[in-house]
RNA sequence: GCCCCGAUAGCUCAACUGGAUAGAGCAUCUGCCUUCUAAGCAGAGGGUUUCAGGUUCGAGUCCUGAUCGGGGUACCA
């Protein structure tokens, strides 16, 4: 429609022989009075012509030909032209969204171009907190809105498990299986207080008894341990419907001597210098902050840019089209240095999309609940989503932009009426349930043949929502922002509850019944895909 | 110090990426269930969009500076 609206306002341009080359602005508009779309064109074009944007705006109208689709066109200060759908064209939308059912919404737009999403990557110390769900969630719906547009796409997880965080959780299953074994052994400061730990101690005794009691060197502590947390992290994302392709082990990069040939064509790109014995990145060089040390002097070991440089190369080395990092607040200090690593290599960093969220605070009846991963005073994933299940998660994590700080009151969260929003959503959709269920048991089969019979206000504001569908799902793909979705449902949904509210689907009026029957089908179907796209149910009953 | 993010109704946040009268939910108050699900709908109150400048026909949105929050700023990951 948008286009549609183009080209008109294209030829009216060219029958008045005005050149302008930008691509016009039209766009949907905030109120019913300001009819359906609306151009900007006239304010645009002052300047140009110096006229009055309202002189212009009547100029043009005088040559718009308005297609059928188009019932009256509209001009208001300060210089806009405002565009009428017919209410034929509106109803249209019906058999539309009915043909397409469950792919309405989705398009080609990413024309199958390969997609990678990199997302949680949280090392494996522990069970994974409130703060990786948000990561977890936005990445996860980020990936569903790509693929919902036509790109293929993979999720990946990327982990180390050589470093020393990963060290001081084996030496904590380790003081946790003497324990177990009448040891007085305490727990350092430093070393991970969870309960998870003992449990994998556990296990350990069970298994193998006092073998290893004086052997806190063993590697059976830490891998133990890392498996038992990798289990843990999996069957927490499973329950939120969150899968991974690919787990990237970081370690994988020095075994293959990646880390070395990058460090190799760094320098021979010039790219480095050494500086008190340490190996040196100019960073500054090439868009980040400043220059970074890349091999330490102070023990003869990589830090940490390195292999997340050479991660990244493989990410070009497996030919994806584009790139998308989903990154926590804290890491936003790292990737400047790794875009500025892949620009001195020469690749091409257009393709790399880095999606920074804020931090979560986790809030009960006003009171912020502190969390510590070390002291393990932290809610973990888990237990939240047991707590309030994996729809409301999934909502509160992506309703708000990734750039606010996102706070999640539990005690909302928890709430099962109507305090909450999730529920709104999921009610239109059962109510819609509701209605279809009636309308079978009485056998009034819906059928489009009256669908001009859909004139109120109610209807037409609801068909108009859900025209938009596609649009909306493709400024979600565009912004990776999922949020635009959930205020879209919210719209719609409070469109439909507003139709219900006035008129009754099913009355004595069996034609107007059979039209609105199929205008709530419609609606279903947009609810039931827009829930899926951001991974949320769609329930037939409440 | 420097870098990133934020500041919008009492609270939590939107605002289609520069448009028209800044909108929702929660909370407070008032109505609406004998009819398809009241987890709903309608109405009321609540705003100098932190402040000061600037760009623009037009600014919550862009620029400069300030103030206040959060995060980062290791030869930790």
């Amino acid at each position: 429609m948008i286009s549609n609206i183009r080209d008109i306002l294209e030829n009216a341009l060219a029958s008045l022989d005005i050149k302008y080359d930008n691509q016009i602005h039209v766009e949907r508009t905030k109120r019913v009075e300001f009819g359906h779309f609306s151009t900007n064109l006239p304010l645009v074009l002052t300047k140009l012509l110096r006229q009055p944007p309202l002189k212009i705006a009547e100029k043009l109208s005088e040559k718009i030909k308005l297609p059928d689709s188009i019932d009256k066109i509209e001009i208001k200060p300060p210089g806009f032209i405002n565009f009428f759908l017919s209410p034929a064209t509106l109803q249209n939308f019906i058999p539309e969204i009915l043909e397409r059912n469950e792919k309405y919404g989705s398009s080609d737009f990413g024309k199958k171009q390969q997609v990678l999403v990199e997302f949680v990557s949280a090392n494996p110390t522990g069970p994974l907190t409130v703060g990786h769900g948000r990561q977890a969630v936005l990445g996860d719906t980020i990936a569903r809105i790509l693929e919902w547009n036509g790109y293929k796409v993979e999720r990946e997880y990327y982990y180390n498990d050589a470093g020393r965080q990963m060290r001081i959780l084996g030496e904590s299953t380790f003081v946790r299986y003497r324990q177990l074994l009448g040891f007085d052994d305490e727990l350092g400061e430093e070393h991970y207080q969870g309960e998870y730990i003992k449990d994998i101690a556990s296990e350990l005794v069970e298994k193998y008894g006092n073998k290893f009691q004086d052997d806190c060197d063993n590697e059976i502590f830490k891998n133990s341990a890392e498996a038992a947390v990798f289990k843990d992290i999996k069957a927490t994302l499973k329950k939120l419907a969150i899968h991974f392709d690919c787990f990237y082990n970081e370690k994988s990069l020095y075994d293959s001597g990646k880390i070395e040939s990058v460090l190799k064509d760094l320098k021979e790109k010039n790219a480095t210098y050494e500086k008190d014995g340490a190996i040196w990145f100019k960073g500054s060089e090439f868009g980040a902050n400043s220059d970074r040390v890349l091999w330490k002097s102070v023990a003869d070991e990589a830090t940490y840019r390195l292999p997340d440089i050479a991660y990244h190369i493989t990410k070009y080395m497996r030919k994806y089209d584009l790139i998308i990092d989903v990154f926590g607040a804290d890491h936003h200090g790292t990737y400047p240095d790794v875009i500025a690593g892949l620009k001195a290599l020469g690749y091409d960093i257009e393709k790399i999309k880095v999606v920074i969220h804020q931090f979560v605070t986790l809030t009960q009846g006003g009171q912020k609940i502190k969390m510590s991963t070390r002291k393990a005073t932290y809610v973990t994933l888990d237990e939240l989503t047991n707590e309030i299940g994996k729809d409301v998660v999934r909502y509160f994590f992506i309703m708000r932009g990734a750039n606010s700080h996102l706070n999640f009151d539990l005690e909302l969260a928890k709430a099962e009426g109507d305090e909450n929003p999730v529920f709104y959503l999921q009610y239109a959709h059962a109510r819609i349930c509701s209605i279809l269920r009636k309308a079978e048991n009485r056998n009034i089969e819906p059928d489009s043949q009256n669908l001009s019979l859909l004139t109120e206000p109610e209807s037409l504001n609801l068909l108009n929502i859900l025209s938009e569908f596609g649009e909306i799902c493709q400024l979600a793909a565009n912004s990776l922002e999922p949020q635009q979705i959930i205020t879209y449902l919210q719209k719609m949904a409070t469109a439909f509850h507003k139709l219900y509210t006035e008129h009754i689907v099913i009355s004595e009026d069996i034609e107007i019944t059979k039209a609105r029957l199929q205008l709530i089908k419609a609606t279903k179907i947009v609810l039931f895909n827009g829930l899926k796209l951001i991974g949320i149910s769609a329930p037939e009953r409440m």
